[in-house]
DNA sequence: CTGAAAGCGCTTACAG
DNA sequence: CTGAAAGCGCTTACAG
């Protein structure tokens, strides 16, 4: 049996409260008994029992992390090490754990979630993905518990969340291909029951209206955020706007795949259509060509939410924080000056 | 304030004890006030506080991950969601969560592990990757607290662990290689504080004894897990080694790299120079050319190493089980026949 | 500056 | 079948 604070209490002669006391650095304990204590925890190899702690001070110091389905490819996304990166960062330097909730379906997703909450395991939830239905953000919500939101609600809640302007963004990469020239742009996304998705169509559209293109709903092709996804969506774009000449993806794994696409179609990338992604993941540098995409700051993106949830935590009655991310185009070989711009 | 036990008690009309038996299913409650009782928890939306449950039970049904250190690239390796994944289906099928401990350096790494263990917030430990210095793994052991490895332990420890035959599938690769007429072989491999490094180094050797190739210490080329280190390496190699007409990779995202490096020195995959890599990540078959790798089933290594770590937990007296994953080579298209085979 | 007591929200022998 | 009591290992007013 590891030994208890009595223990300790009883080796160095006084009462169990003192120990506590200087387990919890306490200044009004004198020089000689904290040492005494402290003698008498290094002999005896003593650690609090963190479980006990908790229970009284009806605090976990641990923040649970919603992953995706784990039944989904998009698992494998660099996207979610990364911001994982960001938020272990910021959780570590303030002392919270980690609590992992994943699920194969969304139903065991939300049932993880809850478990954590309900049983009271966790202070605070982070969720990765913003869904335009969010069930689980509303159920946080109806009990005021503190949540954050890597992505932006759509409802007004008073829950912290962090984003990048994704409509600034995807305008960003699409007045880029506009400038090459390019007039027939095609737009890869993911389902629109993501709030990401709506955001970066609304930049596509707004960049085609600014450049005097009307926007065409077909040229408009939605996929799942993997390879297979942008390379299934890809074929369908091809298929509908065999002139298509430029692309922008959502995400980076489905450009790797439209890129692929346009490959199986017997065409080159950039020579005949021109492809920027959205994320900036380490393999865009490796790809032949390397891609064209727009740089999120995952990383960041993790950082800052759990900063504010953080905040949030500590201090209930405040509002809940929000706060954008920059984006950045990083542009390298997988675009190309439109043929018509050439002649 | 949250309903406690006590609440649904007095309003059942029973002792608190009664309400804590048929929380836990106990056959000898009648029906009748077990109806009764769950009808207050119901009109409460009473759920248990699992922290104080904890306590009491000595049992925190949650296990440890140990991820490898934030600061490094690696973390972004697909491996790691790919186990967690595995991890997490098992962990959530028998009811276990998941903490994760993270550290930038290998020092903040074993605190944040320690801090768990020590602080009873955890049954069982498992550690993601298994290095020859395994000082973690040596204090754990020494505590004799239920840990499990994916991948060997070096020392004869009771912990349980998981691997492929890193020997064999490295044996298998070489000697593909050696079956299309190459001779010249270079071998990238990770560090040689990893066992997996030491294995798959092994099994390169292995492969060139048996068909009679002597062993070169200057065709192996060590790196980092990530592009830039298989990159990096590769120009190494081709340094040293302009004659050189393949090259096994112990890792995709390396190999990814190395392409990158052949490219670079103005020669192309497969024709100048044939590739494998390891572990299969979904990329590969998206790279122009597909890369050939060894798929390792790393879910299935998740999968097995959670099953054998909660088997020693609930029996901690047995013995530490330990498996074997299979593996298998994925001939895609980054390998060609030797030329001199061709003439 | 330190001790004694009560309590956090559960579970589990022990009785009956 | 159910109740009353003790206890898990801590923290924190309350006294002195």
């Amino acid at each position: 049996m590891a030994p208890t604070i009595k223990d300790v209490a009883k080796l160095a002669g006084v009462n169990p409260s003192t120990v506590s006391r200087v387990l919890a650095n306490n200044p009004k304990i004198s020089e000689e008994t904290r040492q005494r204590v402290l003698q008498a925890m290094k002999e005896l190899g003593y650690h609090p029992n963190l479980v006990a702690r908790n229970l009284v001070t009806r605090s976990t110091e641990t923040i649970g992390l919603v992953m995706p389905r784990a039944a989904e490819e998009v698992f494998l996304n660099p996207f979610f090490p990364e911001v994982i990166r960001g938020i272990s960062s910021v959780a570590r330097r303030e002392g919270y754990d980690l609590l992992l909730a994943t699920g194969e379906t969304e139903q065991e997703e939300k049932e993880a979630v809850l478990r954590m909450v309900r049983g009271r395991r966790v202070d605070g939830v982070i969720l990765l993905v913003s869904r335009v239905d969010n069930q689980l953000g509303a159920e946080l919500q109806a009990r005021k518990f503190p949540a954050a939101l890597v992505g932006k609600p759509l409802h007004d809640w008073d829950m912290c969340w962090v984003d990048n302007d994704n409509i600034e963004a995807a305008y960003q990469a699409t007045a880029y291909l506009l400038g090459l020239g390019h007039r027939r742009i095609g737009c890869i996304i993911g389902s629109l029951e993501f709030v990401v998705s709506l955001d970066r169509l609304d930049g596509y559209k707004k960049a085609l209206q600014e450049f005097g293109v009307g926007f065409d709903r077909s040229l408009v092709a939605h996929g799942e955020y993997t390879q297979e996804g942008g390379e299934r969506a890809m074929l369908e774009l091809l298929d509908r706007h065999p002139d298509l000449t430029a692309v922008v993806v959502a995400d980076d794994l489905m450009a790797f795949g439209a890129i692929q696409a346009v490959r199986e179609r017997g065409m080159k990338v950039p020579r005949d259509v021109s492809v920027v992604g959205f994320n900036n993941v380490p393999m865009a540098r490796f790809t032949a060509p390397p891609l064209t995409s727009v740089e999120i700051f995952t990383y960041e993106l993790g950082v800052r939410v759990t900063e504010l949830l953080i905040e949030k935590i500590r201090n209930p009655a405040r509002k809940a924080g929000h706060d954008f991310i920059r984006t950045e185009l990083v542009i390298r070989k997988s675009c190309a000056p439109a043929k018509e711009a050439k002649n």
